[in-house]
DNA sequence: ACGTATTTGTACGTATGTATC
DNA sequence: AGATACATACGTACAAATACG
């Protein structure tokens, strides 16, 4: 399946589609690379700016991880998850200083979760820190 | 305040932090718009590509909308936050089409909440309806 | 109501740097 | 050391939406 330049939708969301649809039909299994940029914009016939642009989006949804080995289809084990009895809860994408700090991974939200008044930045290593019972 | 090309970090991420920086600051108040990137590329001598990256980062991290009006400095209002009492919590990027459905700004995550095995996809708007009581 | 200016969006190109295999 | 692949950064051009006179 290719892009349709003839689509009045954006070349690179057609193409994000494309990808997300192969990995949710797990055509692309978790762990499973995806083609190198330069492949995939042959491939499709357009840019390797536009392939950037679908490929960052699907970082965005926190789909896919980036290195300098190509990008890679993320395990499930990447969803942010957390156990609490009561109290209020923001989630937001952190900045790259949090993310090297708590050691996030791309595309992953940090939650914050406050009780009592106290607010704190927890991340998925974090799991077991933020058990609150609610006795 | 401008960003130094001969620094070893992008130039991108410099301009994202002094911008970050004017925003922590109330330098840029929230809903204050931003200059238009051809104007940031001129005032700082590097490429709009390179405004455009930074503009992406502070999207990507909640602080920022962009519009064909511009990026403005964003309201904490918009910060995603649920009142729970017990159940597991993920919490991830939506995708565009997520996003249309549940009317979710940009950079703002989606929280899915489990309880006794359902999940759940809520959004800020919802969060009247996913107060659990926890007798 | 209409055309113009502004501003972001999309898409292409090139070149070079840097990390990994 | 050489090949591969992503990252950074520049350029151009046109499209599309919005704001403004």
């Amino acid at each position: 399946m290719t892009v349709d330049p003839s689509d009045d939708r954006p070349l690179y969301k057609q193409l994000a589609d494309l990808i997300r649809a192969r990995i949710n039909g797990n055509e692309l299994p978790p762990g499973q690379r995806l083609p190198a940029e330069h492949d995939f914009a042959e491939e499709q016939g357009v840019s390797r700016d536009t392939v950037r642009q679908a490929i960052a989006i699907l970082r965005n949804e926190g789909l896919i991880v980036t290195s300098k080995r190509g990008s890679h289809v993320k395990k499930r084990a990447d969803l942010t998850a957390v156990h609490v009895a009561m109290g209020e809860i923001h989630a937001r994408m952190p900045t790259e200083e949090e993310r090297k700090k708590l050691g996030i991974h791309q595309g992953v939200p940090v939650l914050i979760v406050e009780c009592e008044g106290r607010a704190e930045e927890i991340h998925p290593a974090d799991r077991t820190f933020i058990k609150i019972d609610r006795g």
